[in-house]
DNA sequence: GTCCTTGCAAAGCGTTTGCACAGAA
DNA sequence: TTCTGTGCAAACGCTTTGCAAGGAC
């Protein structure tokens, strides 16, 4: 795993510092869309001397190298998440809880909106999860 | 206009003050997903002694009564817009301007999920606009 | 009088910036 | 030496909270 970053960050030119490889591959494994604080709780551990500030340095690298993507959350707070597999989210409206779900298919006609030049796309269900439900 | 809010404030059970319905009516003429700073530097014209403090009070009690949606940008800055037509987002990632766009339908099993409850879907579209593509 | 809307000031909090130190090349 | 990754401290900006003054009823 640690040996697949390696090279994954020699091809995009990112010098492999031991933090940037911890940080990537701990997205890599928890695929809960952590929060900065929750990252750095879990790495401060085994890099006792680890900054929030390099946390958000990290990411924003690996953001602008297209291998991390930003969700906008509605408590102020951004979660992350490796940009690999293409799916869509559904989110808690009571816990705030995200979920990666299978992607969901769009139907719209491109043609009809000729004033964009669309590259991507979105989709995020909202409802009540299950341990919610049971509340 | 205000004569609608006027009702639609009572209805719901809300106290229509001159501020209230001011700010209502403004989500209501400019569906361009202002920014409380937005929206305060517009209606300051009207009312001098508006502070963002009201701004921010009045928008969170519309959005408790499902009157307002906030949208979560990607700067950290929340937009407002009204909660009344079904339709979907194309945000363009060069200037960061959200539109409206006719509601892009989905096609997903709900029987595939059966652990959440979904109770609503927004789709929103990336890429850039006619604008930034000319530049 | 009581309740509620408003708004100033301050606090809170996530994120970015300035800058310096240390380690790598 | 030069460049770069790291991290402390401070700044920054959006949002919320505390609280008091004024108005509505």
């Amino acid at each position: 795993m640690g040996n697949h970053t390696l090279e994954l960050f020699k091809e995009l030119g990112i010098s492999p510092s031991h933090t940037r490889m911890m940080i990537y591959d701990f997205l890599s494994e928890n695929k809960n869309h952590p929060t900065v604080d929750e990252i750095y709780q879990a790495l401060n551990q085994f890099l006792p001397t680890l900054s929030k500030t390099t946390v958000y340095n990290v990411l924003n690298l690996l953001i602008k190298n297209d291998l991390v993507e930003a969700i906008n959350t509605s408590d102020n707070e951004k979660r992350y998440e490796l940009k690999i597999d293409d799916h869509s989210h559904f989110t808690c409206i009571e816990c705030g809880t995200i979920f990666d779900i299978p992607r969901v298919e769009t139907t719209y006609d491109k043609s009809k909106l000729p004033q964009f030049n669309i590259v991507h796309e979105q989709v995020n269900l909202l409802g009540v999860c299950n341990s919610c439900m049971k509340k």
